[in-house]
DNA sequence: TTGTAGGCGTTATCAA
DNA sequence: TTGATAACGCCTACAA
């Protein structure tokens, strides 16, 4: 077959210039190349000749070559559970850019929310020799990193606390996030509060109904378990835990979906049911994503900030790459926002 | 400061073991560990030793330094427009997943929707020595990647066709499947028919189109320009271009969103009218992500194969770094499906 | 089948 | 400041 006429963008052997040719056509050394390259002090005349030759025979220095001498390939390695949903991208699309300002490029992998495929891919990428790992765990139990030990990579974990390792974390302040949105009821008058969460085995579950208690108990509020789910975090068991709120005898007045999915879920119930909000009831969702536009009425939302998630993490990790480990390990909790729109009623 | 107590995964100098360690640990020399790591037959004996030494060394094979002389790193670069937007990353997802069975890494960037980035990343990305390049253009003039010819990569073009650049390309039969749509319509004895596309300057978009056209013409439906709205391709767009139409004397008495942020949209314009669907207007959607269980009624909709796109377009790309330029330059044309719920009706 | 030695493209060391 | 040369970790002739 005749490739000839393949346009493709091309590659090795024939006409890539290295620094040796560079060197020759220039009448310099590599070293000198080299340490031009590397941004030393050489003889203005030398450059002069060394840019000469860079720009005519369009050389590129090889990245992957240098670091076998560096150690660094200014590659990060990130690990999602799922790549398709859209509160984890919005964030490594911040990583992305942030890294990239820093000359870095991720490697992005899907977890596909299963632990040994999220093990298998750490390691993979610490094999592949990555200069760091930004890890949005299954689960928070990451003590396999510690069997991790062929290389020595900083790690920043992103989105959930992990109790058995000690590196840096950026999360949420769940806590705080569902105690002002329940202090927003209260000052409603609201007393009948659901919330909608996902198990206690999952961190940012626990703590976003950890606010919540915290909140009843400052308001001295009584606790009703019957107000507190925890099915999970997805558009089904938001909608079958709001489908027990509203089947109850007594049902909550207001209830707060502690999650974007559960949110979803609970106002496809609401629909179902032909529930008149906030009227009938009051509703606090979570995350200000993709759907805000269409549900009705315009809900008031717990907004978490993921660009500046994404913008830490990738800042944080940077530093430790580069040596900097003042206050590790650091675990910073950023704040949410409550964004007040028409989905609650005063009482 | 004493780093003795940081737990990070270990790297570099110290502790990581090389092929040569390997060969000393075990007796033999470099050459035969390197030929048992590439699969040769070596003696049973000596196969046993080196496998005892690469584990008790924990000896994990360097991939990048193997570069240097196999001119392969398993890395697969992908740009995309917006690494947010479900569409775009349900397809990044599976080809994760399938080039990663592959054995291969991807490389995620991030154009944020400006073709000067495309150009720098696709250039940081060959220049990095990725095998393979998947590239979801944010525009059809992709003309510029002849001039980037230091290396020979195979590219496979995802979503939008290409004109000016002979390459592989995986695509959506978009014109088939608007054409499938308005046929619908059509049988239920529609005659006034709208369509929200986006502009003639985007290839889906103008492909689009031309299936509406074409299915008007085959049943002789007079087009009326009115009923073609190319605003754009957002939620904002589509809310826009469904208030034209709900404010006409003489309005469709169907439409179709032809992308999933614009359906988002047409039912935003929707709610805020009061209108009822399908008894004042029918309505088809686009693409089954996120949102399909909130809309009200369920909508009929044209879907995306975004799985199988993901996958053909990893697979072809692998055969072309294989070497297998077979039917080159392909262009796949994944057909969509038209999923009926309850959103239209016959007139 | 095995060992030896040279090379991949770069950086780092050492004299000059 | 520069040039020559030895690494970095791996693969692959070539000779044994």
């Amino acid at each position: 077959m005749n490739y000839n006429k393949i346009e493709t963008i091309q590659k090795g052997g024939d006409g890539v210039a290295t620094v040796k040719d560079v060197a020759k056509k220039a009448g310099v050394s590599v070293g000198t190349v080299s340490r031009y390259l590397n941004g030393a002090e050489i003889k203005e005349q030398n450059r002069i000749k060394i840019e000469e030759a860079i720009s005519k025979l369009d050389f590129k220095l090889n990245p992957i070559a240098r670091y076998l001498k560096t150690n660094r390939t200014h590659t990060i390695g990130v690990i999602i559970p799922t790549l398709s949903d859209i509160y984890a991208t919005t964030i490594v699309r911040n990583l992305e850019k942030t890294l990239y300002d820093y000359g870095y490029n991720i490697i992005a992998c899907d977890s596909w929310g299963s632990r040994e495929l999220e093990m298998e891919k750490v390691q993979l990428l610490a094999d592949r020799m990555v200069d760091g790992l930004i890890l949005y765990p299954c689960n928070e139990d990451i003590s396999y990193l510690k069997a991790i030990n062929s290389r020595n990579i900083p790690v920043v974990i992103v989105d959930s606390a992990v109790n058995n390792y000690r590196c840096d974390q950026v999360l949420t302040d769940n806590s705080n996030a569902i105690y002002e949105a329940v202090r927003w009821l209260v000052n409603n008058n609201h007393k009948r509060i659901g919330i909608i969460s996902a198990s206690e085995e999952l961190f940012t579950s626990r703590e976003r109904v950890k606010g919540y208690y915290r909140a009843l108990e400052d308001y001295r509020i009584e606790v009703d378990q019957e107000l507190v789910k925890t099915l999970g975090y997805n558009v089904e068991s938001g909608y079958q835990s709001m489908i027990q709120f509203l089947q109850m005898e007594n049902p909550p007045t207001a209830v707060i979906a502690s999650n974007y999915y559960t949110t979803i879920g609970t106002m496809k119930a609401i629909y179902d049911l032909n529930i008149a909000v906030p009227e009938q009831i009051s509703i606090i969702g979570f995350d200000n994503l993709g759907l805000t536009g269409i549900i009705r009425p315009a809900l008031t939302i717990i907004v978490q900030p993921m660009e500046e998630i994404g913008k830490e993490a990738a800042e944080l990790l940077v530093r430790r790459i580069r040596g900097d480990y003042e206050g590790f390990p650091a675990v910073l909790r950023l704040k949410t926002e409550l964004i007040l729109r028409n989905s609650t009623a005063q009482i």
